[in-house]
DNA sequence: CTACTAACATACCCGCCGGTATGTACTATG
DNA sequence: CATAGTACATACCGGCGGGTATGTTAGTAG
């Protein structure tokens, strides 16, 4: 152990961070995102992560108390990167039905060419069955996801005559088959065609009461 | 360790089996269904298992090569009950558009109240995204599936009139929901209501051209 | 009766990983 | 400049669980 005798003289590293930039704890936060839609939260340890993010586990427990603690917070990243895009997707778009519309071909969108969403999402649900606070976090999650689509269809509905019979049924009903185009995917290529993802994307719309007619 | 003086002579335990039953590798993966679907994947050890089946580990190991091994056998055993439990409802229902039909009702009943199904499918699914063998083995199964369905609902179309576009992208679209619906349903009990239950049947039967009329 | 083997049980190994105890450098504050 | 607290790193522990090496018994064949 050599290290002992380096009488700490050469090179301490000036850091460029003031050490203490508070964003540590948001850094392993989204090391761990990345890692787990990667490689399945199981098949990832503590020591990948910290690695990841440029520290080690000892520096880990300083910001996090246990796996399920950074779980939680990778999770949470995942929801605020979601709300963003979403967002930003509708920033300019102000005719109801379109936002609607446009909100659901973005959703598709994600099911069926971001890997790393799904393969986080479907960690994460599978997780929660036997975890209830992550069951807990999740389900808040997914109840704004469904209020923010019944706003929008509500919206929508206000806005022109939609064919819908029961809005909360409607999205309901658009929320599960998207979620099961999303797990299907990972398996079957086919659902992932242009074809595919416009007709997905029909019945979509058609199920919440939008006819497609334009184009 | 006393049992080394046991003489051997108190009572050897008559064996009612013949020993070899040659049920034991079935047992095996009965019991690693039930706790699997009971608890996931993970949170089951080879030592449970086998204990659950009424042998131990080193038993185990001369009836299977690894947990990788055991766990294809236990989807396996899923795949025969899943298609049992089908085959059994459609029995005596000659009616094309009513084998659709009643199909669709069970499948929504499988996903809305069982629990064990959805777990084992839940877990085995986020497995698979990691482990090609059993994802090859797990879309074989879907694939089948989806040959059933489109089976049923081209009989129905030549039967009767139904209101149907293209019959492959219907089938997809349904299975995915349902899949979705299924998985939602572990974290949302309101989707298990009864209401909700027969609008989630009416709204996929809707998807596949058939207008419920009856009732 | 003997030998062989299928079908178990016992006992053990070992690597991985979550978690902890402790040391150390940098910074802020008075 | 001394002190204290922050933000790290090192080193270690312990157990859990997959996998193995080695019995031991009950059938079966000859």
């Amino acid at each position: 152990m050599y290290y002992v005798i380096m009488k700490r003289k050469s090179s301490p590293a000036p850091r460029k961070q003031p050490r203490s930039a508070t964003a540590m704890p948001d850094k392993l936060a989204a090391s761990a995102f990345a890692l787990f839609s990667a490689r399945g939260i199981g098949q990832v340890s503590l020591d990948d992560i910290a690695t990841h993010a440029g520290v080690t586990k000892g520096s880990f427990y300083w910001h996090y108390q246990s796996k399920d603690d950074l779980i939680k917070a990778a999770c949470a990243h995942y929801y605020r990167v979601y709300h963003r895009r979403i967002n930003s997707e509708l920033a300019h778009i102000t005719n109801p039905v379109e936002r609607l519309a446009r909100t659901i071909e973005t959703a598709v969108n994600i099911c069926l060419m971001d890997r790393a969403n799904r393969v986080f999402t479907t960690e994460v649900f599978t997780l929660a069955v036997h975890n209830p606070e992550l069951g807990r976090s999740w389900r808040q999650f997914s109840d704004s996801v469904r209020e923010f689509y019944l706003g929008l269809l509500k919206a929508a509905m206000a806005a022109e005559d939609l064919k819908t019979t029961d809005p909360e049924q409607a999205v309901d009903f658009v929320l599960s088959a998207m979620e099961g185009i999303k797990l299907r995917a990972q398996h079957e290529p086919h659902l992932c065609s242009k074809q595919s993802k416009r007709s997905i994307v029909t019945s979509l719309k058609r199920n919440l009461g939008i006819i497609e007619t334009e184009q």
